[in-house]
DNA sequence: CATGAATGAGGATTCATTCAT
DNA sequence: GATGAATGAATCCTCATTCAT
């Protein structure tokens, strides 16, 4: 595998092309989602895809890009669900807006929740690990502005960083590891009920 | 590779063979926490095992079964670590239970992050899916009656697995991605007053 | 790659047409002497012109045509060269007309010595044959023809064929060899003289 | 193909895999010199070779290190041939050392003609070009070396090194040239005495 | 037992060429 | 006439695994 993935090799200008970008990365979706990255081969991608190999390295320097594009679409899905709820997050209380985010990251992962699985966990593993350790470090710095912000309505504390990681990583591994071994906790409310007063009563006074 | 792993082909008897797994257990483990599962490679092993490809196979079916072994050796290591505790955390308040069990979950993992990490969180997407989802089902089902013995002391609860489950998960999570992200957060006594301070707060009372 | 190359397609009838040709031309040559014919590839070559692929199969049917093309191109100038000085050749000294003939053998490969040679040289391992082998013929037998005329000024010889073979390839080598080792040579008159002594002295009596 | 070549992967142990690197490497001598470069492929060679595509990796780390471990063997074998005659070379008259290295030249390269040819003239544009560039200076300079020592007996000369050059090359090229385009030079007596006559009246007083 | 050697099957990637608009 | 898109066939190379000594 080369070294610089990520970048789309050619940027698709026809209507005919954007969609054979999107049956690769649907295929490549899938595929991570049923057999997990080992068996995710360029091979495989495209013939799911129904395309040649030839016509997927079009548009992806490599392997790795697919997954690193990948990866990137479910961060901007993260992010904009994030940013969707942000402003009125704002207006709540602390215990109604980590209610809140902790429904909208369910629901997130709900949607295809093996793939998300797939992609958030088993990437770093295999993909580049730079990506991901970013990705996740944004999205603990977002969670430590917001809990800066309101400090003083939170239960006291030495650090907020510190804080903000296990309140980030807890709930998303219970979300991931829900989505693998217990999907149907995903669509139970009293998972979510749980998981928010597991983060509210961390976060909050008594 | 075939399909029956996780039996070894043949228990080695003799001290020398012995040493024989070991080395290609350690060389695995080595390998796998330094370069990824990725990397990881039967002729690799075998030579920074210093054995030939040919000798590993007399011990090991093929390459899924070091995995598992891996794996299983991790596992065993988590249980005998909770064995040895269990008993006096019957006789502890269960605030000091859990911060004794957080404590030794945050030392079993210390002693080698990178392959604890490894082990745990990638060989799910590498390994035999049952094994691993059995050995989670089976952490978190020990902590299940572990809370049901003394469910009068908890905060009241509909579902005690869907708890444990919750608290299980974060607290691994939490503890692996620190491993992976914050590895000197597994030495900060403040991290695991953190952590069972989130479990303590989600468990216990007021 | 198709059988019968060399034969353009379709002979260019409007100026843009033809101008593609050039750029598709000019294009090679210069990937031809950049990266060596093991980088010559008929997209590269098209990006390289600023034309698509498609494009260029209209005018060439494969790639193998354009190598040809420019391969006959070199030659030409060669011919031209050559039949530029013939005629005044015939009214110098036998040793003028060496000097002569050395300089502007010199002469057309120091314009662009890299690619003259990848041409030449280059070609016959990866273009075709016989276009090649027939060309070299072509030059020996114009050699040869020239000394015949003028046989009872040189020294006495068996083969005039076999003498005209040596210096034909002695002096192009040394050409080729130094545009590709010895780029300075090329504009050295010292060069120029040693060459035309080297065959001077081959074909004149002392 | 890799950056490092031409370093034996692993150096054969057994008799028998002494024998599979010589199949190799004799059956890529044979399909250059039969197809040339542009058909060598590592799958024709390990066929060829009566030998698995994955055994060649094991003693070749890519394609590359077997073109250039031919051509390694060629050079030892010119060298060989040079050094055997070397110090004979010095108690004769160096018009006899001149018809000496002529024909041992020619004898080096008559063995195999089209091998010898492939290998020397067309892996400069296909191998590694440094290699090629170091080992035809090697030979410019031996030669440099030894017209200095005698060089009271040469023809006066401003430049050395610019006249070895030329003979070295001139030489080369047209054995080489003979050996593609008239392979019964090759056998010829005159054209030895020609080469020959063609040096020693370049070299030596009138 | 141990090991150097060997390999079938497959994986990533590229290339010359064609097609549809 | 030109081009973006598509592709079958190859190419280099690796890997898990087996064999022969």
């Amino acid at each position: 595998m080369a070294k610089r993935a990520h970048e789309r090799r050619k940027e698709p200008r026809q209507a005919r092309s954007r969609a054979t970008v999107d049956y690769i990365l649907e295929a490549a979706a899938q595929i991570l989602s049923e057999v997990g990255s080992g068996g995710l081969t360029t091979n495989r991608i495209a013939e799911r895809a129904g395309v040649a190999v030839a016509s997927l390295y079009q548009y992806f320097p490599n392997k790795q890009a697919i997954l690193d594009v990948l990866f990137e679409m479910q961060l901007s899905e993260e992010r904009d669900e994030f940013a969707r709820r942000s402003t009125t997050l704002q207006e709540k209380s602390v215990r109604e807006a980590i209610r809140e985010a902790v429904r909208s990251a369910i629901e997130v992962h709900a949607r295809r929740p093996t793939l998300v699985r797939s992609i958030l966990r088993a990437l770093p593993f295999v993909g580049t690990r730079d990506l991901h350790v970013r990705a996740r470090q944004e999205v603990v710095d977002a969670v430590t502005t917001a809990m800066r912000a309101r400090e003083n309505e939170l239960r006291p504390m030495k650090s907020v960083a510190m804080r903000a990681f296990l309140v980030v990583h807890a709930v998303e591994a219970a979300i991931h590891d829900a989505a693998g071994e217990r999907p149907e906790y995903l669509t139970d409310p009293a998972f979510a009920d749980e998981l928010a007063e597991l983060v509210g009563r961390f976060l909050l006074e008594d």
